[in-house]
RNA sequence: GUCCCCGUCGUCUAGGGGUCUAGGACAUCGGGUUUUCAUCCCGGUAACAGGGGUUCGAAUCCCCUCGGGGAUGCCA
């Protein structure tokens, strides 16, 4: 067995494109399959090298790796497309001679002429230059006439496939849309002509993709036929959508791989994630790590309809991924994004950042929540946020806070971690709620976080006594 | 327009004619723990798109409608 990736170099890795990935991976550890990247570059304006470089980064990142591809060629290359051309031009040119394809030299507008009044007759839309001899199309090609080659696509001929997803699918050959642009008027090849040709060259027998080629295989397939080319399996997975149902773009959110990456993701979660999406195992677990993600998987338990990516629930998966680290290597894995924060990691003693990440870990569900934390411990004084300011202000937190200012001097470096809270409950008024609440605010200059008593002794009476006569200050 | 695919809680899904007064997870709400918030534990709210059939019986099979998605000449 052996299945492909294909991801054409121009841009980031999407997140749909991932869980293709992810998916062909899945089934080809579980097949102890042959996993073949091919980039499909042939968009020549807008595939860059920078573009593959960053698509393959990410696959590595994600934990996905390759056994055939353009770094390893195990005898089914080149794995560009792009250095593929001398290939396709022979099977173009049997194409034409063969009858299956033809030149065509039509302009854009001409074309548009015939398919609008196919269409509006509800015909089948039959290219004008289907019928030109070869000798007419040599001629006209050597009079310097610009040509685009195209497929002659058979009249009412039924198609049909077993997708290992959608069940049996059926189209009928006068309604794919007409004889099709094989070849672009600049000579460059077009997808859906050589996916056919590399497919078969390069031994894929499962071609598992996003849904949106499904309407293309019907096309593949023909291509395949009439060039004596074997045809692969077919499993076309739904889409991915945003909230609104609407296909994943950029303004639902995250969409880049690397951006997930850069906020603190850990591809094990996002593999879970993704390797679960649309579908679920027998017992309803959820949190499955790679092995037991590959052990359960099986296409045919995915459902046919589309998925809306849920950003909360890769969080939880993500927080629960972190739970697994011991502290000292989830401090390693949290120390860039505190030096992203704005604080020198290396100039804190390792031993206190670790005790810190210890109490701060489970508020975190990804990597760089970190930096809207940390300063609960690492800043001097803590400017209260909105909410908090505003609780700052009511009766009873400046009840505390006054009472904090006295307290802070009856308490020294030693004693303050067990005496400071103590004290304030004893000349408190209140308690409870009105006791801790204010505290909080006070101490962290917000209204959640980390248990009070735990976080203390990393605090340090200075900067203790510092963010309580600032509270003073500007509260009383 | 035409063709193809799809339609169970807000979201991911289980369920393939009776065991469904529809199960689980995320989110949400409530309670408990925490002398505070969060964590954690427990519990609740919440769905078969609509209409026709078939059948003793339909979320499950068929048809239609509606809704969403995809393809339909030089993206993949």
């Amino acid at each position: 067995m052996r299945v492909r990736f294909a991801p054409s170099p121009t841009g980031y890795l999407h997140i749909g494109n991932a869980r293709t990935a992810v998916i062909n991976y899945l089934i080809a550890k579980k097949n102890n399959a042959e996993y073949i990247i091919r980039i499909e570059d042939t968009d020549r304006e807008r595939s860059t090298k920078e573009s593959e470089i960053s698509i393959l980064n990410d696959l590595k990142w994600l934990g996905i790796n390759w056994t055939e591809g353009p770094d390893i060629d195990k005898g089914h290359g080149p794995y560009r497309q792009s250095e593929r051309d001398e290939i396709y031009r022979e099977y173009t040119d049997k194409l034409i001679k063969s009858g299956s394809a033809f030149r065509c030299f039509c302009t854009r507008e001409q074309v548009e002429e015939d398919k609008n009044k196919a269409m509006a007759e509800n015909k089948p839309f039959l290219d004008r230059c289907r019928h030109r001899s070869l000798e007419e199309q040599d001629k006209l090609a050597a009079e310097g006439k610009e040509f685009t080659v195209k497929f002659k696509v058979p009249e009412n001929e039924a198609i049909t496939f077993d997708d290992k997803i959608k069940g049996t699918v059926t189209f009928n050959s006068s309604n794919i849309g007409g004889d099709f642009i094989i070849v672009r008027s600049d000579g460059g090849p077009v997808y859906n002509y050589i996916v056919s040709i590399d497919d078969a060259l390069m031994e894929v027998t499962h071609v598992i993709r996003g849904e949106d080629h499904l309407s293309n295989t019907p096309k593949q397939m023909l291509i395949a036929k009439a060039l004596g080319l074997p045809q692969p399996e077919y499993a076309h997975l739904p889409l991915i959508l945003g909230f609104d149902k609407k296909k994943l773009s950029k303004r639902h959110g995250i969409t880049s791989v690397d951006i997930y990456k850069q906020e603190g993701y850990l591809p094990e979660a996002l593999m879970n994630y993704l390797g679960l999406l649309g579908w679920s195992t027998e017992s309803g677990e959820e949190l499955l790590e790679f092995d037991k993600l590959v052990d359960l998987f099986d296409i045919t338990h995915i459902g046919k309809s589309p998925a809306v990516f849920d950003f909360q629930k890769l969080k939880w998966m993500n927080g629960n991924y972190m739970k697994k680290y011991p502290v000292e290597q989830l401090t390693d894995m949290l120390t860039p994004y505190i030096d992203e924060a704005g604080f020198s990691t290396s100039a804190i003693e390792r031993s206190r950042l670790e005790g810190i990440i210890a109490i701060l870990r489970n508020s975190c569900e990804i990597l760089s929540d970190i930096k809207n934390l940390i300063g609960i411990f690492l800043n001097d004084i803590n400017e209260p946020d909105e909410d908090t300011d505003a609780h700052l202000k009511e009766d009873y937190a400046l009840d505390i806070i006054r009472i904090a200012a006295e307290v802070i001097n009856e308490v020294n470096e030693t004693t303050y971690t067990s005496d400071f809270i103590a004290k304030i409950k004893e000349k408190s008024p209140h308690k409870g709620k009105k006791l801790f609440h204010p505290i909080r605010a006070m101490v962290t200059g917000r209204l959640s976080g980390p248990d009070l008593d735990m976080a203390m002794p990393y605090i340090g009476y200075e900067n203790l006594k510092k963010r309580v006569d600032y509270a003073h200050k500007r509260y009383c």
